[in-house]
DNA sequence: TCCTTATGGTTGCGATTGCAACTAGTTGTG
DNA sequence: CACAACTAGTTGCAATCGCAACCATAAGGA
């Protein structure tokens, strides 16, 4: 085939990767900015939140399980959101390692509010597909994230 | 329509920007793996290699422009990738501020033995998907990039 | 020309990250 | 029971980042 390809340089505005990192970074910067109008939160703090919201009693493993997180960031951004008193841990009877984490009443407030602010930058970007693109670009996003 | 929505915590797996960040942090991982395999450099070193790459003589403002960091870090790379022998910059004689940026052969060594990492990397990715996908994907994360 | 404003690029610095080493609790095996 | 291997989570530290302040050159008036 075409030989030559190879030795051309990569058109980055068709290249996957660079696709992708432009469009997180955007979409991470603005969710950040989201977390920093409640009580500074970074977007780790976020993370975490979201990740107990969604299911309650996850523990630090849990989150680093499912999320783009190394153990200590995750170690970290529990610790402050249990100094903020926006989740508690509980920790196992059975097993001292583990903590299962949970939403404080006001940690369920704070995460409502910065889950409108974060579904409204999700909207914008929405807003660019018509119904059908948005279907077709969610399965194609799990395709990719379950073949890696 | 579906008031009770806004109170349900987000679904994560289905959720646009958990979906985007997860992806482009992998993809960038796996990116950073290869830079670092050659004279250990890193993401923002390929970006700026990529960018001049694509189009020689671009500043360190149009690569600014066109990916995702910013001036500072921009200016890091530009620095360290000169002192490396990987690019070079000449003055713009009617604009004392500007300097163009050009891969000298080594860093064209570098780049292409750099895009070949990364376009694996590409690979993988699309392996995922059928032709037609791919086109489509690329197509939906295009209109994205513009309508942001 | 002089002064204000704008632009390209650099630098300093606090905050965040990534990674590896480490602690503590648990499980399996002899 | 003792000891090796494993897992959950914490911590230290160097590297990186993001942002703002800054420097130098250029452009646009008055």
């Amino acid at each position: 085939m075409d030989v030559k390809r190879s030795v051309e340089p990569i058109e980055l505005n068709a290249f996957l990767p660079y696709q992708f990192s432009l469009l997180a970074d955007r979409i991470s910067r603005q969710t950040a900015a989201v977390a920093k109008q409640h009580n500074g939160l970074n977007l780790s703090h976020w993370r975490v939140l979201a990740a107990i919201a969604e299911a309650p009693g996850r523990t630090a493993n849990d989150v680093v399980a499912i999320t783009p997180m190394d153990k200590g960031i995750v170690s970290r951004a529990v610790k402050s959101l249990i100094d903020m008193k926006l989740i508690v841990r509980k920790a196992s009877k059975d097993d001292g390692r583990i903590g299962r984490l949970f939403l404080t009443a006001k940690g369920t407030r704070v995460y409502h509010s910065m889950a409108k602010g974060v579904r409204a930058v999700e909207g914008v970007l929405k807003a660019a597909l018509s119904r059908n693109e948005q279907k077709a670009l969610s399965a194609l996003l799990s395709k990719l994230m379950e073949a890696t």
